[in-house]
DNA sequence: TGACATACTGTGCGAAATACAGTATAACGT
DNA sequence: ACGTTATACTGTATTTCGCACAGTATGTCA
C-alpha cells in the first residue's frame, strides 16, 4: 500500500462523511458513539475528522447539539434540524445519481 | 438555493470525480471533451476543477498524457496507466462500500 | 497505581475545489 | 472584415477540508 493509496483513497471521505453523519443524526447521537457506531459498520473513521465536521454542520444549522450530563462523563447529543433534512435530501439525490453514473459506465471493468 | 447547500454540495464532487475520470480514461481523451461528456451525463464539472484534477493524477503517474498537435487545435489526450487501474479498483471498491452502507442505513428515510 | 477506554477541544499543515484571469486558435454570423 | 462564441489549455489566490498531534478530564479494571 503505497502513500498515493492513501491520498486519494482519503478524499473518498470528504462527501460521503457529511451524508453518513446526516442519515445516523436522525436519531440522537453523540461522537464517540457514532466512531464506535461507524467502526461497527465496517467504516473506521478519524476523531479528528469526525469532530469538526459535527462542529462544521452545528455551524451550517443542519443539525443542533445538547449537552447530556446526567451521565458519568459529559456527552454532547447531536440531532439533525429541519435545514439538515432538506439538505440531506439533495445530498442523498446527488449520490443517488454519482452512483448511477459510476455503476453504467464502469460495469465493463469490474 | 442558499449558500449552505452550495457548500455542502460541492464535497460531493471530490472522491466521485477522481473516480470518474479514472474509469473514462479507459479510453484516451482530452480534458474539454470530458467536460462535454460529463455534461451529457448530466453531471457539469467546472474546468477550473477538472484541469487541476488531470494534471494531479499525471503528477500521480495515475494517467499518462500525450499532445495531439495533428488537428485543428493541440490537445493533450490522457489515459488510464496500470498503476492507475489499480488505484482505480480500490476506489471503486470504497465507493461500493460506501453505498451499501447508505442504502441500509438511509433506506427508511427516503 | 498504571494502563486503557471514554469523550471532547484546539492548533497547524498540506492539499483540493473553485474563482478568476489569462492565452490562443477556429468557426460563425452579420 | 469583425465581433462573438466555442474550443482547449495554463496559472494564481482563496477558502476549507481531513488529519496528525497535543491536550484535558473522568471512569474502569487488572
Amino acid at each position: 500500500m503505497s502513500d498515493t493509496d492513501t491520498k486519494f483513497e482519503t478524499e473518498m471521505n470528504r462527501g460521503f462523511l457529511q451524508v453518513l453523519v446526516l442519515v445516523v443524526l436522525e436519531e440522537a447521537m453523540y461522537g464517540y458513539m457514532m466512531l464506535r457506531k461507524f467502526e461497527q459498520l465496517g467504516y473506521k473513521v478519524e476523531e479528528s475528522t469526525l469532530y469538526p465536521l459535527l462542529r462544521r454542520l452545528e455551524k451550517y444549522e443542519l443539525v443542533e447539539s445538547k449537552w447530556d450530563v446526567s451521565a458519568d462523563r459529559p456527552k454532547k447529543f447531536y440531532e439533525i434540524s429541519e435545514k439538515g433534512r432538506r439538505i440531506r435530501q439533495k445530498l442523498l439525490k446527488i449520490w443517488q445519481q454519482q452512483d448511477f453514473i459510476l455503476k453504467n459506465l464502469s460495469q465493463e471493468d469490474i
